[in-house]
DNA sequence: TTTCATGTAACCTATGATGTTACATGTTTG
DNA sequence: CAAACATGTAACATCATAGGTTACATGAAA
């Protein structure tokens, strides 16, 4: 979106990601809420970005799209009564924390303008090896 | 296991477990190809311990399991032609691969021995709680 | 007023984890 | 040896959930 002029409409962001309008405008919603975006209804409509982009981490995001667990293990009941679950759960529940809080300053330290950045320097050697191909094809 | 004299069978652990036999048998198979458990077939037959439990950690569990995911997300393609995808993966790459760490290094630490301990000191806890109900419930 | 776009509920579908059935293999007991 | 038991495993069924789809309401621009 940051390359664009003008909004984006869902139809066209679905079309990027090889997916659906409906999934883009689901995930948007919750962007919008937190005003990282703008969506415009009619003619002309679509998504434009309405944040900072090196004011806003992939921590924010995370948090806006509703914090689903990181870990694909955990803590599964809130309050086991096998006590072998127990045991197992008092383990590991502070290595669960410090993992996820790993994770998560991570993604705090990585702000949109960061990936904006990196998407460009890749497009510059995306073009470039482009370039290289068509030399041997040429050669 | 630990606490039975003799073996345990698929069916006495599926019901301890609130699950089906064929799937004690399905996960057993991953530890006893690790030898940390003998199976017998026919009449007394059934599952026994066959490793040291100081010996055994959760992490030699997890690896016997098959090593699944521990986290909930992750770079989800090998090798993505997004250049977007590209970036984030970059960007998230250590900090998955920390975290990660992180978790393994504690299923390292403890053992089962160690977890046998703990479930039975809960036990003794349980003992009393329950003893303590039955006082109230005599007075 | 028509066209276009989002907003959202309701439903459909594909996937993976778990549960179940069925049957082969081997072991003990009478 | 035959009957009862228990594992080993393949094949199938079920369930939960993430993602996809349809349908229609709302609102804005041409």
């Amino acid at each position: 979106m940051v390359e664009r002029a003008g909004p984006a409409t869902s139809e066209d962001l679905s079309k990027m990601m090889a997916t659906n309008p409906v999934v883009i405008r689901r995930i948007m919603a919750g962007l919008r809420r937190q005003g990282y975006v703008r969506s415009e209804k009619g003619h002309g409509g679509g998504w434009t970005l309405a944040c900072d982009l090196s004011k806003v981490t992939l921590r924010d995001i995370y948090t806006a799209l509703g914090s689903p667990s990181l870990l694909a293990i955990g803590n599964r009941t809130e309050a086991p009564g096998c006590l072998v679950e127990q045991a197992v759960n008092a383990a590991l529940q502070q290595a669960f924390h410090d993992a996820e809080e790993r994770l998560l300053a991570r993604l705090g330290e990585v702000t949109l303008s960061i990936l904006s950045a990196d998407v460009h320097s890749r497009l510059v050697v995306r073009g470039r090896s482009e370039a290289m191909e068509d030399d041997v094809h040429v050669t």
